[in-house]
DNA sequence: TTATTATATAATCATTCACTTATATAATTG
DNA sequence: CAATTATATAAGTGAATGATTATATAATAA
């Protein structure tokens, strides 16, 4: 069942604890992956990779400025994905929960 | 964040093709686990297996009679999971596809 | 140009996962 | 009762996964 099979792939990105934290925080607004390395609390090749399958399946874009790759939710024809977003706690509740809510400034 | 860490175990059950289909064929009727064995094309074990982890997070559950274990779904109060499995195929194009199309009948 | 900063890719590794076979348990049938 | 059928559990295995460290690339700043 090929169309199953691809909806399970799909779920399985927003099946990592990592992952689907980024995909929330999206939800907000972009973010440059330097600062999901200051959030998330995992190394900036590991944020990479997330990032990169996000993109694979489309479920990101990105947006190179200058020094910075600002990444954005990309998900509107992706409807059951979407649905599933909307389910998450906003970004305040997440950084706050990660300890994380002082001003999420420009990396260095 | 413990919250988004539930959210994506629980998608995680939802991220595997054998434990979707048997989701999406469960929104229509209850299934006994031979019957499951004879649709899905892994072992009985396998099924047995999957049908347990689902039950341990309370998606399905099950109702013993005689000799058979009927699982359904149990997914009312789990909304997020609940409008994922709206976008699944129905059991007709599910069996069609896996070329199971005729009567699944009594197991033995 | 050299140093710094941001990001990506490669290689590696331990853990998890979905399967299998073998076996146990329980209900039904002859 | 013994044989059969349905299901569950245990043990083992290969592949996938999420992380790490090391390194490469690219842009900016000194």
């Amino acid at each position: 069942m090929e169309q199953i099979q691809e909806m399970a792939d799909k779920l399985k990105l927003l099946s990592d604890g990592t992952r689907l934290t980024i995909l929330a925080l999206l939800r907000e607004r972009e973010y440059c992956v330097c600062e999901l390395v200051d959030i998330l609390e995992i190394s900036q090749p590991g944020v990479s990779q997330h990032l990169r399958k996000l993109k694979s399946y489309g479920l990101v874009k990105e947006d190179k400025r200058g020094q910075w790759v600002y990444y954005s939710l990309n998900v509107d024809d992706q409807p059951y994905i979407k649905s599933v977003l909307e389910y998450t706690p906003n970004s305040k509740a997440i950084l706050t929960a990660m300890n994380k809510e002082e001003i999420t400034s420009v990396c260095k």
